[in-house]
Formats: structure tokens, C-alpha cells, sequence
DNA sequence: TCTGGGGTCCTAGGACCC
DNA sequence: TCTGGGGTCCTAGGACCC
């Protein structure tokens, strides 16, 4: 890995502030300055994606149902914007960003690692930084925090603490100094199912996170996994490297539909399964992926959701299969409820350029595997009756 | 109070194999 | 009749992130 000459890695984790929000100010100038947010328009069914600045001073924010934010502020304005323009700005900040480094790691549509040890060994990564910094705004009008330290981890912790337009550093020996007066909900992991549970320990600051009299306390609430990988992460203990190829492969491929009106009726719920599973399927094809695992996903009016799913021996690629096994699912969990959201996909993929080699290798471990049996075989009978026992003599006429 | 959509990863239990 | 230990795969649910 790429080392500058004091054998640190020098990683920038890059956030666009408020990207949808960014995006629809540079469609339309006007939303500068204005109280607006991200979400689905003409309905005050859904949730908020993202919102501005002005809207989260009235206690707005993303994830927060668009009908709690219009009691908080009546007259906050609710935009849509189709993905593709989120899409063509999220190019232009990757590219951007590879003038200076092909070490690059797309997170999320908003967001990138880079690894930018080679370029710190002539140029000082603040000046690369504020760079960056100022030209997504020249160029794109796309404001945006960078977060710098030796791990991806702590980069991306580095970038969260000064929002819009910051830029942090965080040296190894600045961990306890910048960190540990965080609160523990700043930690990358920490949500909000295990936030308040934290609390109630008395575990408010990352420096309480981090008290190892703590250690068995937390353990108990978060699992010895989380907290290992959070601590040793903290600490700035990570061989993660920036990985251009990540998540060049996807793991999964699902659709789902949320209805104003439930669905109550079997037929119903087919009909619309289909039309998801169209849809997935075409992108199976399209990313050309084999998938083994066909998934279904229910969830009532009482928001109580049930996944279940079926895996078959070999990987497939039949629409047939795909929509068989989906009636069968959908069939066997149906009950006389009312369903407000409906959710198909296939999980278990490989690429098509994968598939050949795969199979190769099912045999031959097939016949591998047999060849054991038959060895053990042969050797048991040869104890039990003797070592010629079993060649048969062709003295027979 | 009302809770979108697309993902990833982890856990715990069970089945199965050696 | 009383049954170990390790590994892998599958399933369902849950937490988390953007």
C-alpha cells in the first residue's frame, strides 16, 4: 500500500453537505436561503430525505415523516428530483476527485474515500483538501466537509465534525483529544436503537465508551463484535485500505412498494409482486448476475414486517423460477391482513463471467469428494474380509 | 407521531456433514 | 440409550447507513 515518506496513510473521506438539497439549488438558484426539503411531492405520506439548512433550524431532518415536519413548519416547501440528476452531479464530484487520485472508494452517492498518501509526499493534504473543497463549489456549486486522518474510519468520523464546509484532521495523537468529548451516537455504528441504551449505562462520551472499566458493561449491551471492531477502530487500529472495487459487485437486488391503500387481496398482491419483479429482474440481466436466493418481504398495516426467502442448489438466471418461487412464498405467508408494503428480490448472486469456473469447481469437488468415499469404502472391506477379498478372480469360464 | 427505498452486515438457531 | 466438536449453509430478524 502506498506509504509517504513517514509511513502514514493519508485518508480523506469527502461528504457533500446536504447533496439533494445541493442539487436542487443548482436546478433552481431561487431554493438558496429557503426552507425546503427532499421528499415525495404532492403527498404528506413518506418520509424527508434530506433538508436544507433553514429547515433543520425548525427541528427538521432527513427520515423524519413529511407530515411531522409540516406541523413543525407549515410552509416548508417539499421538492422531488428524478435520481438521474443526483446521478450526473455524483459523476462529476467522482471524477473531480480522480484528478487527484485513482485510490478512490465511492461510499455512497454523496460520498468517497481516497487514498491520498502518494499526493501528501509533495503537496500538504490541508492545501489538497481546501482544493477539492473550493472547486466543487466553483465548478458545481457543491458544498461539501472533508474528514482526514491514517484510517477510513476515523476520516469518516473526522468529516461529521465540522458541518457545512469543514475540514478536520485527525492526527493518531489527536484521537483522544478531538474524540472522546463526542458523544456516543457520533460513533460510525452507533444508532439509535443502541444509542439510548447506552445512555441509560451511563455511557454519554466517547471517553466513557472507551473507559475499560466500561468494557464489560457495553459488551453485554452491544456485543462483544461491535465493540471490539468500535474500540479498535476508535484507536485508529485498521488495515482497511481505500478499495476501488468494494462494492463493484453487489451482494443483493430487491424492490419494494409502500401503498396508500393496503393490499388485502392475494390476486392483488401477485399482480403487484409482478410488476417489482419485472423490474429487478431486469437489472439482474442488465448487471448480468445469476442469483440463487429468492426473497419476499410483507409488512401490515401494524407496521410488523416478515421476511422469508428460498435458496436452490444452482445458480439461476429464470425469470420462470424468479416469479414461481415468489407465488410460492407469497402464497404459503399470505394471511388475512391488510399489507402496506410489498418487497421482492434476489440475493445469493454471482456474475455471469463467474458462473463457468464456479461449476468447474462443483465438479471437480464432486468427484473429489466421491473419490473419498469410495477409497474409505474399499479400505473398510478390505479389514473386514482381507486384501484380495474383493478382486475377483477371472479364472471363470 | 408515523414511520420511503436501497443496501450491508451481524446474530442466533437449526440442519447437516465429517 | 445417550450421544463430542468443528465447520458450513440456510433462515429470519434486526440494526445501521445513506
Amino acid at each position: 500500500m502506498e506509504k509517504n515518506k513517514n509511513g502514514v496513510k493519508i485518508i480523506f473521506h469527502i461528504d457533500m453537505n446536504q447533496f439533494f438539497c445541493s442539487v436542487a439549488k443548482i436546478i433552481e438558484p431561487k431554493l438558496e436561503g429557503m426552507a425546503f426539503a427532499i421528499g415525495r411531492e404532492s403527498t404528506t405520506k413518506g418520509v424527508l430525505s434530506t433538508a436544507s439548512y433553514e429547515a433543520r433550524k425548525y427541528g427538521i431532518h432527513s427520515g423524519m415523516p413529511t407530515i411531522e415536519a409540516l406541523k413543525l413548519l407549515p410552509s416548508l416547501l417539499i421538492i422531488h428530483i428524478d435520481y438521474s440528476h443526483y446521478l450526473y452531479y455524483h459523476e462529476k464530484f467522482i471524477n473531480l476527485v480522480k484528478e487527484y487520485t485513482n485510490l478512490i472508494e465511492v461510499a455512497s452517492i454523496d460520498e468517497v474515500f481516497c487514498d491520498m498518501t502518494e499526493i501528501s509526499n509533495y503537496r500538504h493534504p490541508l492545501d489538497v483538501a481546501k482544493e477539492i473543497q473550493d472547486r466543487l463549489v466553483k465548478e458545481y456549486k457543491l458544498p461539501s466537509s472533508i474528514g482526514i486522518a491514517p484510517t477510513l474510519f476515523l476520516a469518516k468520523m473526522a468529516s461529521d465534525i465540522k458541518k457545512p464546509r469543514g475540514i478536520t484532521v485527525i492526527r493518531r495523537r489527536e484521537i483522544e483529544k478531538i474524540l472522546y468529548p463526542l458523544s456516543v451516537k457520533d460513533i460510525f455504528g452507533i444508532g439509535k436503537k443502541t444509542y439510548p441504551r447506552l445512555l441509560d449505562n451511563n455511557i454519554n462520551t466517547i471517553k466513557d465508551f472507551m473507559d475499560i472499566n466500561n468494557k464489560d458493561k457495553i459488551i453485554k449491551l452491544i456485543g462483544e463484535n461491535t465493540y471490539n471492531y468500535a474500540t479498535s477502530h476508535i484507536l485508529g487500529h485498521s488495515s482497511d485500505i481505500v478499495d476501488p472495487n468494494r462494492y463493484s459487485e453487489s451482494k443483493s437486488i430487491s424492490e419494494c412498494q409502500t401503498y396508500d391503500v393496503p393490499i388485502s387481496v392475494f390476486e392483488d398482491l401477485i399482480l403487484e409482486s409482478r410488476k417489482l419483479a419485472r423490474s429487478v429482474y431486469n437489472r439482474l440481466i442488465k448487471e448480468k448476475y445469476y442469483f440463487k436466493t429468492v426473497k419476499i418481504t410483507l409488512r401490515d398495516k401494524a407496521f410488523n414486517t416478515i421476511t422469508r426467502q428460498v435458496t436452490f442448489d444452482d445458480y439461476i438466471q429464470d425469470y420462470y423460477v424468479f416469479n414461481d418461487a415468489l407465488y410460492d412464498l407469497f402464497e404459503a405467508n399470505f394471511k388475512d391482513l391488510e399489507y402496506r408494503l410489498i418487497g421482492v428480490g434476489l440475493a445469493n448472486l454471482i456474475k455471469e463471467d463467474k458462473i463457468e469456473k464456479e461449476y468447474n469447481l462443483f465438479t471437480y469437488q464432486d468427484i473429489d469428494t466421491k473419490k473419498k468415499n469410495i477409497n474409505k469404502l474399499i479400505k473398510e472391506f478390505q479389514e473386514k474380509f482381507g486384501e484380495n477379498a474383493l478382486y475377483i478372480k477371472k479364472d471363470k469360464k
